[in-house]
RNA sequence: GGUCCCGUAGCUCAACUGGAUAGAGCACCUGCCUUCUAAGCAGGAUGUUGCAGGUUCGAGUCCUGCCGGGAUCGCCA
């Protein structure tokens, strides 16, 4: 559990016990008030700033109702001291032998240490990679993926009941540019010379195989098949070749959707009519005329009429096309479709993932949502920006014409699938990042990668050489011994420290699933990572400092079950990122 | 031109949804390295948070206007 929330209500206590005596009025609005580990230690274990944000409304000033609330806090008898400090901040410092013995909920808990009751009973749909299914991933969709993954994850820790989901785009004008591709590989499969692939066409190899299965299947009867026909069959092949590819390219980061929705489904199914239908019974459909886009008219811009959503109802600044020239749907007709599907399957929390250059869409969905659900579900787009590949601190050009476009396999088979997810959660979604393949791999203090699973792979270290060492022989080293080693002899600095590090590993989960930030776990690893570092490395200087000491057991025992604790919050928070935590380095 | 994202130490980036003296790593300076794993360690210096206003006890964070960079801009997905 979050201990944070354990002081909040000390804190909240303290607060109604002041309104009983009168001193505080009793429809005092306490939402403001924050319980926070103040930033810098020295201020003490646990900072509230409700004494400044509850002076105005109580009518005092903040220092002298800050003085009030310490006291009442000081009478609460949970702190060795209670300090008014700066502009009303109140610190408060707990004894050690509180943090000490809570070493024991890590043990208990183990790898599920850090799982938040915050997403009970509720639900959360994450959609993520729908990559267009016509070709292997490239690197451009991996940081999404990754990071949708490892959401999903996070969702998890924090008691959501969480739902991965994939939207194939198996219907618009590519996949019929695929089909034709397709083709042509099944005619090269029945012995024509195809020559180069002509322009417009994917040129890529990986629709060979996809030639020959149809050859293979269908021997030369498509050659004189009726062209729809043929082409029915050709696409359902080539798109189901492609889906294989994809969740072959995803299973190689360890990534799996619950569900796999297809766009053809939403089309046959006439969800996208009976949608649209809705909200033209709302009026939030028209036929109208717009304006062309501000300051950059296109040359071969003419004013016609289209069937348009009133997006701008829902704070967008355009209203939308829902139907093409040619009288068929845009893109953005079935996904209004899509995600009032998702809602009616029960999901009220929506989140998209999606790359930097879908960032003009997201007011439209957002606004779409709001209107096909009456304002039931929340949408939450998350926009990855672009990854630029670095190689010796150049970036690596790429093209797809070139044909000399990265692929997610070759990332993954170059660096590894553990190196590749933490790296890409490295870094806030909305910020730009440089993955540089040396760096990714090195195995230094600069790769944070390495960082961290060196702290762990240090660990196990200890552990291994504490069960196999002579002056220790006997001694019960499991975690329900440790759980009840008497903890009291961690006092040092630097061991009390990374006591407190770690007891903040909840907290964190809680406000990263809430911000749906996965990157603060990484961010938090590192960190937690350099406070063991730091007490390992002070073990250089101060040889009593080590974490076995032969001839004190109970020391030993102790120091045992601090790093056994952080050694489960490091593989508990890998796990969340979806990196395996390694045990051993040689 | 409209919209969205970004702008923080010389460089790459954090900053717990508004908290106290804005933090890490790299690079730089000084001193250490025959170990529970030096795949280094300890310490030091480093800032007008792009600019100008505003909101309040308090702003890197919220609001407005500029400057600069990126993405995108009726029928591609």
């Amino acid at each position: 559990m979050n201990i944070f929330s354990h002081f909040e209500e000390i804190v909240s206590d303290a607060l109604s016990s002041l309104q009983s005596a009168g001193t505080l009025s009793a429809d005092l609005d306490l939402a403001r008030v924050a319980v926070e580990p103040p930033r810098d230690p020295s201020h003490g274990d646990i900072a509230t700033n409700a004494a400044m944000v509850l002076a105005k409304p109580a009518g005092m000033k903040p220092r002298d109702l800050a003085t009030h609330v310490s006291a009442a806090l000081e009478a609460s008898g949970h702190f060795t001291k209670v300090d008014v400090a700066g502009p009303g901040f109140i610190n408060m410092t707990v004894r050690d032998s509180f943090w000490q013995t809570r070493l024991a909920d890590v043990l208990a808990a183990r790898t599920a240490y850090g799982v938040s009751e915050m997403g009970k009973g509720q639900n959360v749909n994450v959609e993520y990679v729908s990559a267009n299914p016509t070709g292997p991933m490239h690197v451009g969709h991996t940081r999404g993926a990754v990071f949708g993954d490892a959401l999903a994850n996070l969702l998890e820790k924090a008691s959501f009941d969480v739902c991965r989901e994939y939207y194939i785009n198996d219907a618009g004008g590519q996949i019929g540019v695929l089909a034709d591709s397709a083709f042509l590989r099944y005619r090269e499969a029945l012995g024509e010379d195809i020559g180069e692939i002509p322009e417009g066409l994917y040129p890529g190899d990986y629709l060979v195989p996809v030639g020959r299965a149809l050859a293979a299947d269908h021997g030369d009867k498509l050659l004189t098949m009726a062209k729809a026909e043929r082409n029915e069959i050709v696409r359902a092949a080539a798109v189901e070749a492609m889906m294989d590819l994809i969740r072959g390219d995803l299973d190689a980061l360890g990534i799996e959707h619950e569900v796999f929705f297809s766009e053809r489904e939403l089309h046959q199914s006439g969800k996208i009519d009976t949608t649209l239908k809705q909200l033209d019974n709302k009026d939030l459909i028209y036929v109208g005329v717009l304006e062309p886009p501000k300051g950059k008219t296109p040359d071969d811009w003419e004013p016609k009429p289209q069937t348009l959503f009133r997006s701008t109802n829902f704070g967008d600044d355009v209203d939308r096309a829902l139907k093409k020239s040619d009288g068929s749907w845009t893109y953005f007709a079935p996904d209004i479709a899509y995600h009032l599907d998702k809602y009616q399957r029960g999901y009220t929390h929506l989140i998209d993932v999606w790359g930097a250059d879908h960032g003009g869409y997201v007011k439209r969905m957002k606004s779409a949502v709001e209107a096909v659900t009456e304002g039931g579900a929340d949408l939450d787009v998350k926009i990855c920006q672009l990854v630029r590949l670095m190689r010796n601190g150049e970036p690596i050009k790429m093209s797809k014409r070139a044909g000399t476009f990265v692929t997610l396999r070759d990332v993954v088979e170059e660096v590894g699938r553990d190196a590749v997810r933490f790296m890409m959660l490295y870094r806030k979604n909305d910020a730009p990042l440089d993955f540089d393949f040396a760096k990714v791999t090195e195995q230094s203090k600069d790769n944070p990668v390495f960082y961290v699973q060196y702290a762990n792979a240090r660990i196990h270290s200890v552990l291994r050489n504490a069960a196999a060492d002579d002056g220790l022989s006997g001694v019960d080293i499991t975690d329900s011994a440790l759980a009840t080693a008497d903890l009291g002899s961690l006092s040092d600095e630097a061991e009390l420290g990374l006591i407190k590090h770690m007891l903040q590993y909840p907290r964190m989960i809680e406000a990263a699933a809430e911000a749906h930030e996965p990157h603060r776990v990484a961010f938090y690893l590192f960190e937690l990572a350099s406070s063991f570092h730091a007490l390992w490395n002070k073990g250089k200087d101060h040889p009593e400092l080590r974490f076995i000491v032969p001839e004190q057991r109970d020391v030993t025992l102790a120091r045992l079950a601090l790093i056994r604790a952080t050694g489960y919050v490091i593989a508990s928070g890998l796990g969340v990122l979806g990196v395996e935590p390694i045990e051993e380095m040689r």
